[in-house]
DNA sequence: CTGGGGATGGGGCCC
DNA sequence: TGGGCCCCATCCCCA
């Protein structure tokens, strides 16, 4: 079921009617400023990911999850330049121009990775179908708004708003698709915006600033100009950001939903090489009808079993998607772990601190943006994720060209292990490594002679003898979630969450309170909901010193332990708390009061077995005194108080008696598998 | 403010 | 060794 767009056709929008009917508001993910990767990278909000190259290089930017229309992202970050005071050296392959009044005001360069944001890494559309994405100037910053709801794992492909190309292009706007139809078409389009609209006709107090001419320092400054883009940035050595480099990409019309999926298991283009040489950035256009915003698109082909989620899923609760400051990207793709540990090779010099892009104020030629206008917009939420770490980035400081070293760690190797894509991992299994496949991307330490695993971006040790632990821990950090609901498509982590959510849609409530016969999905929550239960609902209690229990078995131990058995002597407070927990254990509430001696014995000891597990001596002394507390209450005969201390409606005999003829053996007994009633 | 309940991250066991 | 599964603590939202 195609759901219907809330906000219906934008195409005639204005810039402005972007900002009003904005939806949702995507902020980026705000990072730790010492965390050593470009703020272009860890930008990223969480539900986009970016997709790598083989060579690791990122190739564009896709959705994680669905995306509704009129969800906005940015702004759009880099460094800012006036019309005046662009550096002559400046690369002015991600040049954006801001408009003040119809007169060019600055340029925003997302050259720099550590001062531009993910935004720079969005491909433009090459068809007007395949366009998800419109680019917007909103006061001083560029933003780009979904035109249409966004499938998950569906690439973000950007192209102007009508104002915007209008502004850049001024009449050559309204060129129809096949005036402008083809590569060398637009690029001439580019450059007749550029010299002789933009430079001269409408900014003819400021001619050729913005576009000085070329040099050979400055080969590119064509901007938008996308054919030079691509030369010059593969010619030209260009280290800093590698990512920027070309990578084979088909043409329009040959890109298949198979290279538009994440999960691609061979995204290898079907095209010559000829024919690859693509741009990769929205500052090199191309496509038909270059400034026109005519259509907005149709569905692009998705997934086949998708459907698509409600618009206003669990993902969206608010206007404002959370937005993590953690110190690695959590965004980090599953391909992404690539080009991550690239950047935290074992040596070389530090990044730069980042910097902080260096907005101008405000002057509206529109009415203000959300933040001060009638849009609700949040505060991001910059509290770091759960499990973060305290220190963001133990890791090695990444080489500053960005060269990855597979020396030790070949590249399919890291894939292998680091993308939890199920599908990935099958295929690639099964096709080239095969079982056993080593290559751990984790340090092995050795403690107590147990190899230890650490988690290499946030130095989580974990100590079983299989890094299995640390793929599902990776999980965390590179936001895949493999497993999916048939039911909503909503998907997990884990198989154990998804079975948690399939329980909303079966309705199962397995977990049910005994004393008030709620039911639960989670076991914790029982757990949790059972604490609101005062002691005049735990229906024994004890007449000696009146704690109460949920159980009568567990007041006999207490009983036999604590009050009577031991009553020439001190209370021992820690075995009678030791009972106060296993009476609210789930072990005990698996019984039923009825349950024989033996049940009540091997109760305890798996309720032992799971609590003090990593608990101190102190604790093994008490689940001693417990275990000897329960042979105690089993074998000591029924006392009068023990008698009168069970509520008048329980006139079965007590455990001791009921079970006398039991003999204690605590351990090598065969075990008996006690069932939930 | 409190409790219900969904989601998430993680540890451990079994096969 | 790794996939599946269970369990748990915690967070967070909402009524």
């Amino acid at each position: 079921m195609k759901l219907e767009s809330p906000l219906g056709d934008m195409s005639g929008w204005r810039e402005v009617d972007f900002v009003l009917n904005c939806t949702y508001i995507v902020p980026d993910q705000v990072s730790d400023p010492s965390f050593s990767l470009p703020k272009a990278m860890t930008s990223i909000p969480r539900n986009l990911t970016f997709e790598y190259s083989t060579d690791n290089e990122v190739m564009g930017v896709f959705s994680k999850e669905y995306i509704p229309q009129g969800t906005r992202f940015g702004p759009l970050q880099g460094v800012i330049y006036t019309k005046d005071n662009v550096p002559k050296q400046a690369n002015r392959k991600y040049f954006w121009r801001i408009y003040s009044n119809e007169q060019l005001q600055n340029f925003i360069d997302g050259y720099d990775v550590h001062r531009s944001n993910w935004m720079r890494y969005v491909n433009p559309a090459r068809s007007l179908a395949e366009q998800n994405l419109v680019a917007c100037q909103n006061g001083r910053d560029i933003y780009f708004y979904t035109i249409g709801p966004v499938e998950p794992n569906q690439e973000l492909l950007v192209w102007y708003s009508q104002e915007f190309a209008q502004r850049l292009c001024g009449q050559q706007a309204d060129m129809k698709p096949s005036e402008c139809s083809g590569r060398d078409g637009f690029a001439s389009l580019v450059s007749r915006c550029e010299y002789t609209n933009s430079d001269e006709d409408r900014e003819p107090e400021c001619p050729k600033q913005d576009t000085p001419p070329d040099t050979p320092d400055t080969p590119d400054n064509h901007i938008m100009d996308f054919s030079k883009k691509v030369e010059t940035e593969a010619s030209a050595g260009d280290t800093e950001d590698r990512g920027i480099i070309p990578s084979p990409e088909p043409q329009h019309g040959e890109r298949g939903p198979a290279l538009n999926h994440r999960y691609s298991p061979d995204p290898q283009p079907a095209v010559p090489p000829q024919q690859r040489n693509l741009p990769l950035h929205l500052h090199g256009l191309y496509r038909e009808g270059v400034s026109s915003y005519p259509i907005y698109p149709q569905s692009r082909p998705i997934h086949p079993n998708y459907q698509l989620l409600p618009p206003y899923g669990a993902h969206y609760p608010r206007l404002l998607l959370p937005s993590y400051s953690p110190p690695f990207p959590g965004m980090l793709p599953s391909r992404g772990y690539l080009r991550y540990n690239s950047y935290l090779g074992a040596d070389g010099p530090q990044y730069p601190p980042m910097g902080q892009a260096n907005l101008l104020p405000v002057s509206l030629p529109y009415p203000p943006p959300p933040s001060q206008g009638g849009l609700k917009e949040l505060k991001a939420n910059v509290s770091p994720p759960r499990g973060a770490p305290a220190t963001p980035e133990l890791s090695p400081l990444p080489k500053p060209d960005g060269q990855h070293h597979p020396t030790e760690q070949s590249p399919s190797g890291f894939e292998e292990a680091m993308n939890l894509s199920l599908d990935t991992i099958k295929s690639k299994a099964a096709t080239r490594n095969g079982p056993g496949h080593k290559s751990l991307p984790y340090p092995l330490q050795k403690q107590n002679g147990k190899i230890k695993y650490e988690c290499n971006i946030c130095s989580k040790t974990f100590g079983q003898l299989s890094n299995l632990k640390v793929t599902k821990h990776h999980l965390v950090h590179t936001g895949e979630k493999p497993h999916e609901c048939q039911v909503c498509h909503k998907r997990f982590s884990s198989t154990s969450n998804l079975k948690t959510h399939l329980r909303l849609h079966s309705g199962e409530k397995p977990y049910q309170c005994k004393l008030c016969n709620t039911k639960f999905t989670q076991y914790i929550h029982l757990k949790l909901h059972r604490r609101l239960h005062s002691s005049r609902d735990r229906p024994y209690r004890c007449q000696l010193c009146a704690q109460a229990f949920f159980h009568r078995f567990s007041l006999r131990i207490h009983q036999c332990s604590c009050c009577l058995a031991n009553s020439n002597m001190p209370v021992d407070v820690h075995t009678k708390q030791m009972v106060e927990r296993f009476d609210a254990s789930q072990e005990a509430d698996m019984l039923t009061e009825a349950a024989s001696a033996m049940q009540v014995e091997e109760a305890v000891e798996r309720w032992l077995d799971r609590t003090l597990e990593g608990e101190g001596k102190e604790d093994q002394k008490e689940a001693t005194l417990l275990l000897k507390a329960l042979a105690a209450a089993i074998n000591s005969p029924a006392t009068p108080v023990a008698q009168s201390a069970t509520p008048a409606s329980h006139h079965s005999p007590p455990l001791a008696c009921q079970e006398r003829a039991s003999v204690v053996h605590l351990h090598h007994r065969p075990t008996v598998k006690t069932e939930g009633q």
